[in-house]
RNA sequence: CGGGAUGUAGCGCAGUCCGGUAGCGCACUACGUUCGGGACGUAGGGGUCGCUGGUUCGAAUCCAGUCAUCCCGACCA
């Protein structure tokens, strides 16, 4: 963070497969576009899941699971939604394979075995989950429906990059469902909060909550919103988004309802998702030369102790005067890896550690015993200080609290920093190309215009942020009039 | 889908132009010395050179096709 990034596209990358591949966290597979999440990597995505799914119980929502693949006649029904993601989909058109009688050893697609209607993967789940709601809804008592599910998807986009868009990914998909549009609108919102709340408090990264424009809205909904973060190299990147589908999927899927007045009314509708490209986040806003730096509240490991000995009688010295340590810590609800290997030398331990961002480390040798102390490592800063044992864990709760606090600090004053203000467009491009960030400008409000920004400078609308001054200005691109301005970036 | 590059041991790469016994570093195995910031020595193990076909006495190397990956466009609710 420290660094000064010169190039950034170049720089990134290497950061990035250095962090990411080689740094434990995750591999490609051998198919396009896909990606394996390591035991590491995977502990991580586990502990994000664990604090959502508790987010959403405690705001009265349920999970269930829906099929995977969605047949094509209920894919279409809602049209926007089908166009929209009609152009990524992969298609199930055969259930056998036999073998080739031309290749022996060989496998070939049965044409006896097509199926009479394609079977869509899906990219996401309105289609089938509202198709389902239509025989759970047919009295105002049965709503709202507030349900979630954590499943994978797939999006055959032309370009993959690992974790921000994989042809598959894991995520969680609210889809809801209300008697009054101004509930949904309500509903919408909330969740929105709870991601902010999640990003920022527990991940540790500055969002901006906002509203996005038509062009970038999700196909088939009424609006979109959205929080927007920003990366270390000046990128921005959508973190989540929470959709008011208006009644658009209850029109297409015919799910109505008796109101009180017994007066039949088509349902309102929300969606909302966050997926695996939130540890892309992670990675892209937090992580150092070293490797990454996980905040401590999502760590797998928050605690690591290297003990430093030669030979058996100073390991088992070690052993017995970290047994407390432990014991002290696990109290406290922290997580804690004794590794006490003796094949791998301590520094060797220290750097694998600091890769896998784990938030402190404790080196403990026959030296400090004798002293009655243990060195402790932070990894936001790498500063380490000596420490009396006793009482060493009330000491490590408050450094992990510190340590949660600091990189929210970090981040958050590199976005303040990196969040300007454009007043022209050569201003405006300038911005951009020398600084990155955020920029805010004022633009027109039409399509067009946004159209024809993002063609010129690669920038997009990011949104337009929910706690927005008014302002009157004048449209960077065409001089007309705005009364507020808008958030841009380039964008992952 | 267009432009460029790459594919050789688990990882990173050389060798390809100019065809002739499959190489290097890291990692791995064994033993010894080490152990407070990625140790060292000695001895080992591991590769149908992405895949298919062609040219040739002989192909990692030349030719054609194909698949995958990366970068740049297009695309990315």
């Amino acid at each position: 963070m420290s660094k000064e990034i010169t190039s950034r596209e170049k720089d990134y990358s290497q950061w990035y497969n250095d962090l990411v591949i080689k740094g434990s966290l995750a591999d490609y597979s051998a198919v396009r576009g896909c990606m394996v999440i390591k035991p590491y990597g995977f502990a991580l995505w586990e502990n994000m899941r664990d604090v959502l799914d508790r987010m959403f119980k405690e705001t009265g929502h349920q999970n269930a699971y829906f099929p995977l693949f969605v047949p094509k006649s209920l894919f279409e029904a809602e049209e926007k939604n089908a166009e929209g993601f009609a152009k990524e989909c992969a298609v199930v058109t055969h259930y056998r394979l036999k073998t080739d009688p031309a290749a022996p050893g060989k496998l070939m697609v049965d044409p006896e075995a097509k199926l009479e209607e394609e079977l869509v993967v899906r990219p996401t789940s309105e289609a089938i989950i509202w198709n389902t709601y239509k025989g759970w809804i047919q009295s105002y008592r049965d709503l709202p429906i507030l349900v979630n599910q954590w499943a994978n998807v797939v999006r055959w986009e032309m370009r993959t990059r690992l974790f921000l868009r994989t042809a598959e990914f894991l995520w969680q998909e609210g889809h809801t469902a209300h008697a009054t549009r101004e509930e949904a609108i309500e509903e919408t919102k909330k969740m929105l909060d709870v991601y902010a709340d999640f990003v920022e408090n527990w991940m540790a990264l500055p969002v901006v909550k906002g509203i996005k424009t038509p062009n970038e809205r999700f196909a088939g909904a009424e609006d979109t919103y959205c929080i927007e973060a920003l990366m270390q190299d000046g990128k921005a990147l959508q973190a989540g988004t929470s959709h008011f589908l208006g009644q658009n999927f209850a029109r297409a899927f015919d799910v109505k309802f008796s109101d009180r007045e017994n007066k039949l009314e088509y349902v309102w509708a929300t969606s909302w998702g966050v997926s695996t490209r939130l540890i892309g986040a992670l990675v892209m806003a937090h992580s150092d030369d070293e490797g990454l730096v996980l905040p401590p509240r999502i760590a797998p490991i928050q605690v690591v102790i290297v003990p430093i000995f030669k030979g058996p009688e100073q390991k088992a010295q070690l052993d017995e005067a970290v047994q407390p340590i432990m014991q002290a810590l696990k109290q406290l609800d922290i997580s804690v890896k004794y590794d006490d290997a003796d094949y791998a030398r301590p520094g060797w331990k220290f750097a694998e550690y600091e890769l896998k961002g784990v938030p402190v480390r404790l080196a403990v040798g026959a030296r400090d015993l004798e002293n009655g102390v243990i060195e402790v490592a932070r990894r936001d800063t790498r500063e380490k200080t000596t420490v009396p044992i006793k009482g060493i864990e009330t000491h490590i709760q408050q450094l992990l609290s510190d340590i949660q606090q600091n990189l929210f600090n970090r981040a958050l004053a590199y976005r303040t920093a990196h969040i300007t203000p454009a007043n022209s467009w050569d201003e405006f491009i300038h911005l951009l190309d020398n600084k990155g960030g955020f920029v805010l400008a004022h633009w027109d409000g039409t399509a067009e215009t946004e159209e024809k920004i993002k063609e010129l400078s690669k920038a997009t609308i990011r949104c337009i942020p929910l706690q927005n001054e008014l302002e009157a200005g004048t449209c960077i691109l065409t001089g007309k009039p705005s009364n507020q301005r808008v958030l841009f970036a380039r964008a992952y």
